[in-house]
DNA sequence: AGCAAGATCGGT
DNA sequence: CCGATCTTGCTG
């Protein structure tokens, strides 16, 4: 586990996937673009696990757009909704155990697919290591302050029982 | 090849 | 509440 300040290593996202969502808000989103470095700290994510998890993408296997769920963490998984907005996820946990993380709310920038846009992430960024990215990293700036919250997944009822109901969103409170 | 649905957002 | 806008993955 990285405890040091500075960026987080691929461990950190090896974890399982409601780990890694408890311990990433309070966290700083790093994006560096056009010679400037931008840090917004995370302050919502949601978690997607395995392909039991009939919300997550991975429910129906491995597909061209979900192959990098597969992977090992520490990756990114892009991918296009609604034919106009970004989601930018983080994949976590162990190769073979499709998980990821959507990134839901940064501090000032509030919106799945308005925060996309405000960094300029796009599919370029699909399969980004975290751990070794010069244009997008996230770094451990020390102990939130304020609590996490959970709260049900957003838009997610086709899902069904008990999918739709599990608290897998994490909202950081300050 | 055709089609329905979607991890959203902004305007009425 | 509705439309935008287009990729994905299922069906046949």
């Amino acid at each position: 586990m990285s405890l040091i300040k500075g960026r987080l290593k691929r461990d950190f996202f090896l974890q399982d996937v409601l780990e890694v969502a408890r311990q990433l808000p309070g966290r700083y989103l790093v994006r560096e673009n056009r010679g400037r470095v931008e840090r917004y700290m995370i302050l919502e994510v949601e978690a997607y696990r395995g392909e039991e998890d009939q919300a997550c993408h991975a429910r129906r296997g491995p597909t061209p757009r979900t192959k990098v769920m597969y992977r090992s963490g520490g990756l990114l998984y892009i991918y296009l909704i609604y034919g106009i907005h970004w989601m930018l996820n983080i994949v976590t946990g162990e190769e073979h155990h499709p998980q990821a993380l959507l990134i839901r709310g940064l501090d000032k920038v509030r919106g799945p697919g308005r925060l996309t846009r405000a960094l300029g992430i796009d599919d370029s960024f699909n399969g980004e290591d975290l751990g070794l990215s010069e244009r997008i990293w996230v770094e451990d700036h020390g102990a939130a302050t304020g609590r996490i919250i959970t709260r049900p997944r957003e838009g997610i009822d086709y899902a069904g029982e008990p999918w739709k109901d599990k608290p897998w969103r994490f909202i950081l409170e300050q």
